[in-house]
DNA sequence: TGGTGTGAATGCCTTCACAGCG
DNA sequence: CGCTGTGAAGGCATTCACACCA
């Protein structure tokens, strides 16, 4: 392996159009790809990528298949190099500066999140209303009143933005986002933001992950059973 | 409207089989039918509904269609009544208390995050393997050493956790929780977790959501169509 | 032998189109 | 007249099955 001559470079692709849960896959699958070469682990199969996952192995075949051939036969997929690669799919190969706009009890804990770094996500910039809340300082994050969006996102190069204030507010600070030019915007508002074609979002909508739990355990014919033994 | 005499009853259905997708679109049905709601709206069409959320109209319709009739033709959905119905569906109507499981940096927020407490989830309790993170205490929430799990379980009514402990912890944290009797988990760790299959999980994965976005950054030379966020 | 890559088949979800009704 | 509810059609994603290869 060691990558000598890779038989197939990536696929040039209309990324346009593949389908968003396949993008989403790709994630999961660099996760335990991580994972698995943290542990030492040099090669993995499809079949034990899916399993780990909750996956079927087709399915993972089929998903990379869009960007191209990364396996080999008999043996399996390179975990670091797949892994690689999948970085390279998602842009992750290149760091993202980030800003974090609201700094209450949520916003804060963004802040400090070290997920986001790891994965080449650093959170340069915390931004608020509130000229209070950008005390006290965070080691390696610039803090400013909002007012000074357009400014951050300049100088630091801010592409995406977490947005972390009040539903109340979120439309408005969006509309600011927009204005300062970012690109990309991470909502926990729980509200639907309405935004130029040309802004990406994503939502994250806490209160709803555990909804989707209540309904499975509210429907779930097995009530309430007592602790299982073992 | 003020409902009356409403015609069909909520069809009693096979909860199960109810594609993943539909359940989720509800919760933002819900978010939406709210904030109209607080608007002073009385009634809106499938169609605006929709529009606000970057879905089809028939789309809507069709979700709902899965679980009875709650419109009123030539005139739409009332309001509240359709929120009513959708948190009677997900089983919001009656309150779930939640354990948060981690008081680090995320945790910690997580217990004063206020949305959770208004869609029906207050958080009753917060442990923690270190004891030093359990001070200082936080109003209206137990704050306990995992140790005492089971205790908190069983005292509280406690069904669901949120998970917000390391990666490296997480699976066996994930036992313990099963032990005590959890039966429905969302996962803030980047890592797929095993568990029984009558244990509901939920996974929540931050710096995936900013990777899907980078994606579509990365990529977005072309035009893609509207995020189904909106 | 073991496991990838991929057409073909399947099944599910979404969209269409319209009957039906207040 | 407006808008729901719903069969039918269409499109998309997943799974199957197997040729092919190291």
């Amino acid at each position: 392996m060691a990558g000598k001559r890779r038989r197939a470079a990536m696929r040039r692709y209309r990324w346009q159009q593949i389908p968003e849960a396949v993008v989403r896959r790709l994630s999961y699958y660099l996760r335990e790809l991580e994972r698995q070469t943290a542990q030492g682990r040099d090669t993995i199969s499809s079949s034990e990528l899916a399993r780990t996952l909750g996956l079927t192995d087709s399915q993972v075949r089929k998903d990379l298949a869009f960007f191209g051939q990364f396996g080999y036969r008999g043996r399996g997929y390179h975990c670091r190099e797949l892994a690689a690669a999948i970085r390279r799919i998602l842009g992750t190969e290149k760091i993202w500066p980030v800003a974090v706009i609201g700094l209450g009890n949520l916003g804060r804990a963004l802040l400090g999140y070290r997920g986001f770094a790891e994965h080449g996500f650093p959170i340069v910039a915390g931004l608020d209303i509130d000229p209070r809340r950008l005390e006290p300082p965070v080691p390696g994050v610039v803090l400013r009143p909002l007012e000074q969006l357009s400014d951050v996102v300049r100088t630091l190069s801010v592409r995406m933005a977490i947005l972390a204030v009040p539903a109340a507010a979120a439309q408005e600070v969006a509309d600011q986002l927009v204005q300062a030019g970012i690109q990309g915007i991470l909502n926990f508002a729980p509200i639907s933001l309405s935004l130029p074609p040309q802004v990406r979002l994503v939502r994250v909508d806490l209160a709803m992950e555990l909804e989707q739990l209540a309904y499975t355990l509210a429907h779930s014919r097995a009530r309430r059973r007592p602790p299982p033994d073992s």
